[in-house]
DNA sequence: TTATCATATGAGCATTTGTTCATATGTTTG
DNA sequence: CAAACATATGAACAAATGCTCATATGATAA
């Protein structure tokens, strides 16, 4: 029998906390207009339609996750994609649902 | 302001409901192991140490989002991973947590 | 055909999750 | 410095999620 998800339980894990990540619609949005440029929170809240509060939430979710990263401009804190990995996995995640 | 995320509303939708079902630990590894080879629901259940009913349950989600299919074998019921996106996808998401 | 075996399913429950509302924090700039 | 502005945060609540338990379903094989 099988037990190398046992042995790879950890691996397993993040990578599970990983794609919950993703699996989200406003997190997911969020991510998708990061990776075509740079946004302050307001302009992220103005473009999904949603309160500053709750991209706020979200931003922190993904930021402790590392997923985007941060700089002040000004006034504005600018958040940004963290890597390229972000980009592949949304590329990859689009190839298949265009099956 | 980037109104991208409205143009692809359904497509960002669909993504965030295929990532869902990889955020579960429990659907994850079970995905790993249909990855390295095809089992039936018992033996499933076995190797991740939980009842049948919770694997047949989430294998119900697995099929409905044609993750995964099967095929029955005497008295079996035979499950594999649908096509090789999961296998991407997962690969993908490694790479990312081991940076 | 009928008993048995493997899998599927429904209801219930506890936990997790995402949003809202109110407010705090902390820079900036006049 | 003080007012204004942009962002962050905490509590509360509703909705979604995953498991359990009991039981249904349906194919196999005797």
């Amino acid at each position: 029998m099988n037990k190398n998800c046992e042995k790879y339980e950890n691996e397993l894990y993040d990578l599970a906390e990983l794609f919950k990540i993703f699996g989200d619609s406003t997190r997911i949005k969020m991510l998708f207009v990061l990776c075509e440029s740079e946004v302050c929170v307001a302009d992220l809240a103005a473009a999904l339609d949603m309160t500053q509060s709750a991209i706020s939430h979200q931003l922190k979710i993904l930021k402790q996750s590392k997923l985007v990263k941060t700089r002040r401009e000004g006034k504005s804190i600018i958040y940004s994609i963290a890597d390229d990995h972000v980009r592949s996995i949304i590329q990859i995640g689009m190839e298949h649902i265009e099956e």
